[in-house]
DNA sequence: GTTAGGG
DNA sequence: CCCTAAC
């Protein structure tokens, strides 16, 4: 709190440190044993109910200013004497305070609570009511903090409540009473709205627990009669109800926007459920935000991400084969031999090959009769002769065959080539011949194939191949 | 490494 | 002309 203290406007400070003076004089006073602070009390009950009920008028401001004046008038009742201390003063301080103070406490009811059983706890019994009351409203003063003052004008009646409610269980037993009652109220109130379970952890921890205080207060009426004051302390637990019903209440939202660090756990659940309502969404949404822009770029890349993954996944490999494959391809396709074609003097040289060295010993072809050619394989050879039976319609035994050689017959082929091939197909005729069509083949050209002796073994090979395909 | 078959 | 399978 004093971290905002340095960020808060100089009058303002000026209003706290004015106040806190003026409490203390009031409290002073009271130590010495005036009795007349009640006056001053009365008066600053009376002040602030009015306050309190015209700027925030509601029932349970009226029953909560109610029950301080009956409480206060009955303690003037019994100890009436001159008050040292001026009627503006406590009128100023009531006003500061109302303005500076008590949305703290409301703002901080568990803090200030705990500090305050602890402090009633501790010096009741050590030091005695007067360093209990000094001591806390000290706390009180030392607590305000005018950057609370966001909330100064809407704070709620509960948080008046609490404050008054500590406030007066030194004072009076009966203000107890009237604590409870108008503790009641609020939580009545509270409890007509729906209050997650989830709060319920809230309750718990010190705030939740019965804080019962002894307290001796010089304030008391009654300080002969020794009362013991058991101080529920539910207006904390309404007050985070608030923060619940705050929602919807700008005033006590004001209340509920001042966050401490003091809070350890209070504060956290307490604020806990204020982030929960702003911050932890923010977070969502900052998250959310952050993933639907990742996504949102994500989702043409998400979308194409999962096509992408897919896709790189088939394509990574077919990518890595691709590359393989490009790469033999471009590789291929760059050492692709220029189609180089079949000039007709390699043609005759071929068929000169073949009838001399027979079918199928393209590399012995390709060794003694194109050496000269580089660019001719035996691969080449080969294919170059399959292309020459079929052009020279070797296979015209069947029909359709022979259409498809008369219209392959248009190519330039001389017939001397076509014929000497033709006579070769027959001699050496190619292991297609038997192998794909060896039915027809068998039934046409069994005539022709049945002389050749090396026709046997290549259908020997082409049967034996067929088996192994 | 060569060859047949297929593309 | 290339590729693959069979040998």
């Amino acid at each position: 709190m004093m971290r905002k203290n340095r960020e808060l406007d100089p009058s303002v400070r000026h209003a706290s440190v004015a106040s806190k003076k003026t409490i203390t004089n009031i409290i002073t006073s009271e130590v010495n044993g005036s009795a007349g602070v009640y006056l001053c009390r009365f008066l600053a009950v009376l002040a602030f109910s009015v306050s309190n009920i015209r700027s925030n008028f509601s029932l349970f401001s009226v029953s909560l200013s109610i029950s301080l004046l009956s409480s206060t008038v009955r303690g003037l009742f019994f100890k009436f004497c001159p008050c040292p201390v001026t009627v503006d003063d406590s009128f100023v301080l009531v006003r500061q305070y109302k303005t500076m103070g008590i949305e703290h406490f409301l703002a901080e009811p568990i803090k200030d609570h705990t500090s305050v059983a602890g402090s009633l706890d501790s010096h009741t019994t050590l030091n005695g009511k007067n360093d209990l009351e000094l001591e806390f409203l000290d706390g009180l003063l030392d607590d305000v903090e005018i950057d609370d003052l966001e909330g100064a004008d809407g704070f709620s009646g509960a948080c008046e409540e609490y404050f008054w409610g500590s406030f007066m269980q030194n004072s009076s037993s009966e203000s107890h009473s009237s604590i409870l009652l108008g503790g009641s109220i609020v939580s009545g109130a509270l409890e007509s709205t729906e209050v997650p379970v989830a709060q319920s952890e809230c309750k718990n921890d010190s705030l939740d627990e019965t804080v019962t205080c002894e307290s001796h207060g010089a304030f008391r009426n009654n300080p002969s009669r020794p009362s013991k004051v058991h101080c529920m302390y539910n207006i904390s637990l309404d007050i985070q109800h608030l923060q619940e019903l705050d929602i919807n209440h700008p005033l006590a939202g004001g209340i509920l926007s001042c966050e401490k660090e003091k809070g350890p756990v209070e504060k956290c659940k307490s604020v806990a459920l204020r982030e929960k309502r702003f911050r932890k969404p923010t977070q969502r949404y900052i998250e959310e935000l952050s993933n639907l822009r990742s996504k949102e770029k994500m989702p043409i890349t998400g979308t194409k991400t999962k096509h992408e993954l897919e896709y790189n996944n088939e394509s990574f490999p077919s990518e890595s084969e691709d590359e393989c494959l490009t790469s033999k391809r471009s590789r291929r396709k760059s050492q692709r031999k220029h189609q180089r074609m079949w000039t007709l003097s390699e043609v005759m040289n071929l068929v000169e090959g073949i009838s001399e060295y027979g079918v199928g010993r393209w590399t012995d072809i390709k060794r003694f009769l194109f050496s000269s050619s580089s660019h001719r394989t035996p691969i080449d050879l080969r294919d170059k002769w399959r292309n020459l039976l079929r052009a020279s319609s070797v296979e015209k035994f069947n029909k359709k065959e022979v259409e498809q050689n008369d219209e392959l017959a248009l190519r330039p082929l001389p017939f001397n080539v076509v014929h000497r091939v033709r006579e070769l197909a027959k001699i050496h005729p190619y292991p297609r011949q038997r192998g794909s069509k060896k039915s027809q083949v068998g039934q046409a050209g069994s005539s022709v194939v049945a002389k050749d002796s090396p026709s046997i073994s290549l259908s020997k090979r082409n049967v034996r191949r067929k088996k192994c395909s």
